[in-house]
DNA sequence: CGTGGATTTGATACGGGTCAATGAGGGTGG
DNA sequence: CCACCCTCATTGACCCGTATCAAATCCACG
């Protein structure tokens, strides 16, 4: 990269964006440049929807920083949040691989920055980079890998503790007398996620508090007292 | 391909094979009979276990002929059935790109001929010929999108119509009086497979066949009736 | 420090699970 | 070919967990 690069260099964020997406882990610097420069960028505002379903999305696109829900809605306007996706997640890729519209809205959850990439040119890489189609086909298959397990009969006290425990170790931070969860979604987002109703998630989390295994810090906090408990499939 | 080749060749067979597979499609004479040589065939009897959870699976399976279910139980010996797999669908991608073990259990539904590609042999194929690694991207991201719709709250209702759809369109043959639909599974089986109990399933098939939908026909069959009936989504 | 939206708590209804009893299918042997 | 039997499927009675509706309370923000 040319000694003149200053911060601003438009060249060198697009290449700090790509650095942290794992699907473009291995590319040479020069191949990085030349994605880099096909890389469009969007900033937008917490709160605004990126994509309505039934949009086409034609470009891959890639959370730079802040987080973006994924969800859809029943006909009697019930959400569902399928994915919470947040810095070095890609979404999009399912426009890419299928003449369909998008399965699901994007919504900004904070201000985000995105780098998006559209469809010729990320077919352009798959083919040249062979190393880029396994890294998304790992990505992909990962994610399907996780959308099997919480298929079926999952009770819904275990699935309250995993999505504690993915809350933890996404948004956790240590500190004296436990981890402290800010938590990304209001208890209507989180009952959403689980697909339940928002009644149950405060009865749900009250019971954990009486239990002593959480403690909650006004509505957007809370803290993690007994991260074993959380662990323990008691029940499954 | 020589003209020596008979009805048992070899090699015919595993191209055959490899032509019913839609991630091979587009595979050139030559190259479909590189990989044809590649490939390792079993036959498997109904009931069989071909891979039990935990195990490690290093090739790609297809199936050539017959049906495969993919399930996972519960540590109280429940089964989720997450899959049905039929001729040209292919599992055990995940432990391909992932070290890990089986997510799930395979077993034959019925007598199965399988064609087994190994991991080195695969990998080869995906950094050889970009355009499988589109079609598996193609198929996964096509799988994913599928779960990500049975995904949340969706009434058992819907489901249950949905599941009728599901196999009167892989299993249904035309007849007098609507579509003669072979169930693929016991009643226990499609409970497994829609994460209910036995009875409830009973209880829902009883009501449909009440309300004119279908017709039961011995344990095996059913004929469906009025198959708009299952297309309303009456309630989601 | 008050106000409004979000959250929690309580009361009740309903869907599906479980347990138990009954009924139907389809293979087998007489 | 028919009757029998064993297994799978259906039906009924009851229970538990979550949804729903309603009311009270909390918290963040001005």
């Amino acid at each position: 990269m040319p000694l003149a690069c200053g911060p601003d260099c438009q060249l060198c964020l697009d290449k700090l964006c790509m650095q942290k997406v794992p699907i473009f882990a291995d590319l040479a610097r020069e191949d990085l440049e030349t994605i880099a420069r096909r890389i469009l960028h969007r900033s937008v505002p917490r709160g605004s929807v990126i994509l309505s379903a039934g949009d086409r999305a034609d470009a891959i696109t890639i959370v730079n920083t802040g987080k973006v829900k994924a969800s859809r809605y029943s006909e009697d306007g019930k959400e569902q949040i399928v994915y919470l996706f947040s810095e070095g997640d890609f979404f999009g890729e399912h426009g890419l691989f299928h003449d369909e519209a998008a399965p699901y809205q994007l919504e900004a959850l904070t201000d985000v920055r995105l780098c998006q990439l559209f469809r010729a040119d990320f077919q352009d890489l798959l083919k040249t980079h062979p190393n880029i189609a396994l890294q998304v086909l790992t990505a992909l298959s990962k994610r399907l890998h996780a959308l099997e397990k919480t298929l079926g009969s999952q009770s819904l006290d275990s699935r309250v503790q995993a999505l504690l425990l993915e809350f933890a170790e996404k948004y956790g931070r240590r500190q004296a007398g436990g981890l402290l969860v800010r938590l990304p979604l209001s208890r209507e987002g989180i009952a959403s996620y689980l697909g339940v109703a928002r009644e149950t998630v405060s009865r749900k989390f009250s019971q954990l508090e009486l239990d002593g295994v959480i403690r909650a810090i006004g509505h957007k906090n809370i803290q993690i007292l007994d991260l074993d408990a959380l662990k323990a499939n008691s029940k499954f």
